[in-house]
DNA sequence: TACGTTTTCGGAAACGTTTGTGATAGTTAT
DNA sequence: ATAACTATCACAAACGTTTCCGAAAACGTA
């Protein structure tokens, strides 16, 4: 039978509802409730780290003298001090950080989500973010949005949830409603986009020179005497798409050259995609003599697959595209690129951020342009024009 | 002058010491003690994400209803709970993460350390790794030693500061001592080492087959014809350097090949060390005819470095490494290598570090090995055994 | 009617810190 | 000697949750 768990009488207990599925029970004699727990209830107790608590009491002080201790306070006597900082390494005291937090009301964390960390532009940005940040003392929390617009708000929402004191964003390709950002923004934390950023919030920018980036590449096949230049632009729902874009068509416009519709194509970053665009291009009566991709990868598989068809890089066709990367040096013909720095852009957007963190009350979103730098590789020298 | 700032009065104002370098004061006739802000000091106040306690005032009923409507509990009326519910959505209440863990004494949280972020290697598992545990509910933070020690235990430290519930860590090339491993251990962490591993501690480990993927690499290049292969190694700290170096060496003496230590050499990773290496094997007056290197990085490099002597690749030499990636394919000659499957390794890790974290009383340390794959490319086909 | 039982909620403690305020012993100045 | 002041500590509140316990009201059932 059941007894109390005090006075170990049976007779006086009676029932008492439910709790958590679990049957509960009241002594009559004790005036106890309580309820039973399966036998191994406390057997797997927690590990006990060290606290603030366990110094006090060893050495016979209270806490907040412990805490004083170990913060350089002034209103502390030094052998106290030296007392608490011995015991406090002895038993390999380390603050609890969460207490910390909450009790600060700050975390010293910032958030970053990114498309995909196995892009090595995220991966430069991310070093860079990583490198500013552990600098001014702050931990870095990374998500991935796997280029999804529901699993991007899912992951804001966790690091919200963290409490991160600032957030770093370089939107999905998905993307296309920003209430998400909007929300928090509006509660006052600290948003700073780079690379994929958005217009319709008022946020710091770090983004690259997009527009005078293709417009250099353009120029520069234009010059190599490409009369038809191809685009494999990116997602239309990316604003940075279009200005790359724009940039594209203001080159071609600048030199006379027509603009077709034939010749631009919207990639998603998937594979099969450029190699279809760069297959209905070939199929075109009046193929053209030049490609400017969004993304190196689109054009190290074009190269690969001009290679495979026999076509001649650059006499017959020359490519030029955005972002540099090992590869893009290493391939034959290696490729021309403009160069986007991201370890710089990283920098950039974590200085940034936590100058908005550290002045929250006088800070002004501003836009930072991170200059590029256009690399010209064999892909695209005709050097018909020296 | 100074008065009180209860009673206003001026007169019963008595200086009391020093906090914090502030002067103290003494209010005789309020007996209060009191210290002076400056203006500001309420000024920049923290946004107040909404709390329970401000569903709960909202609603006129006690916090811990609230939580129990939040919490799916039983015990709580139905009306309650969605008028709980119905408040909780307008103000989008998000529960505050550090002070749930706080409370529970668990952050579910894992925490990684790689020694560079940029390395497509541990991009891949870190995108392993945060599949896994975003699947099973687990936030992950990620921290980069830069292949230093020290920052790797600073690393360490603050992962155990934030209260990771697990740690999953690859060491940097210089970390040759383990105490800020063992230590953390022993007091009960989960934590699971992968590639880069330790012997000395009594952790789960996913390895790569590091002997038999060089041993295959290097048996490759026998059939292949090579009969004085040069080995570019790892940095001599390291775990698996031994072990990729021993394979080599297996495959030398299968096949009845000297092993000499001319031809052996530790890198530690940097472009110029390879360079080197592979210069001063070329100056040898019996001259290499097969390389085998740890890391593909090291291979490209000195793939570049012979076409520009016009050195053959691979009649005169031939080459295979451990590590695929794109660049590895698109070179020419492409590269032979040995694939590790690094998001597969994430996978894994992250995949018994939080079974090691759930089943904390009943785990037992082992060691998953994750087969690799040789692929022949072009800078190894020699074709002379078919 | 009377008692047992369930439902539903409030109060309070706890997690580990930091910090404002109360308190006391000792020190200096008048 | 006495008032003013300093140095040093303890206590308690607060951060936002969860959960144990107590209790009132409602609902049965004998």
């Amino acid at each position: 039978m059941i007894s109390c768990t005090k006075c170990g009488k049976v007779e006086t207990i009676v029932k008492s509802g439910f709790v958590r599925g679990k049957q509960r029970l009241y002594c009559k004699d004790c005036e106890l409730y309580f309820s039973i727990n399966p036998p191994n209830f406390n057997a797997g107790k927690k590990h006990h780290q060290t606290t603030i608590v366990d110094i006090a009491k060893i050495l016979g002080i209270s806490p907040s003298t412990v805490s004083r201790a170990l913060n350089n306070s002034q209103e502390i006597n030094e052998n106290t001090r030296d007392e608490v900082i011995r015991v406090a390494n002895e038993l390999d005291y380390r603050p609890n950080f969460l207490a910390q937090s909450l009790h600060r009301g700050e975390t010293h964390t910032v958030g970053v989500v990114i498309p995909d960390i196995q892009r090595p532009f995220f991966a430069g940005v991310v070093a860079g973010i990583q490198k500013v940040a552990s600098e001014a003392g702050y931990r870095v929390m990374i998500c991935q949005s796997n280029e999804s617009h529901n699993t991007e708000t899912l992951n804001v929402q966790a690091l919200m949830a963290s409490r991160v004191d600032g957030l770093l964003i370089s939107h999905s390709k998905e993307t296309n409603s920003f209430e998400h950002i909007k929300l928090h923004l509006r509660k006052g934390i600290p948003i700073v986009h780079f690379d994929r950023v958005c217009d319709e919030v008022e946020t710091a920018k770090v983004i690259l020179e997009d527009f005078e980036g293709s417009f250099a590449l353009v120029e520069h096949l234009i010059k190599q005497g490409c009369r038809r230049i191809a685009a494999c632009a990116g997602p239309e729902d990316l604003l940075i798409s279009h200005k790359r874009l724009n940039g594209y068509k203001a080159a071609l416009q600048k030199y006379g050259l027509p603009i077709e519709a034939d010749l631009i194509f919207h990639s998603s970053f998937k594979q099969e995609d450029s190699i279809n665009a760069l297959n209905n291009w070939l199929d075109l009566s009046n193929r053209p003599d030049g490609i400017f991709t969004v993304h190196y990868a689109n054009a190290i598989e074009m190269i690969m697959s001009l290679k495979k068809k026999g076509i001649k890089i650059p006499e017959e066709i020359a490519l030029a595209a955005f972002g540099d990367d090992l590869v893009a040096s290493m391939i034959e013909p290696s490729l021309t690129v403009y160069n986007q720095f991201p370890f710089t852009v990283g920098q950039e957007a974590a200085a940034i951020l936590i100058d908005n963190i550290i002045n929250k009350e006088t800070f002004i979103p501003f836009t930072k342009v991170i200059k590029g730098e256009l690399i010209v590789r064999q892909s695209s020298k005709k050097n018909l024009i020296a």
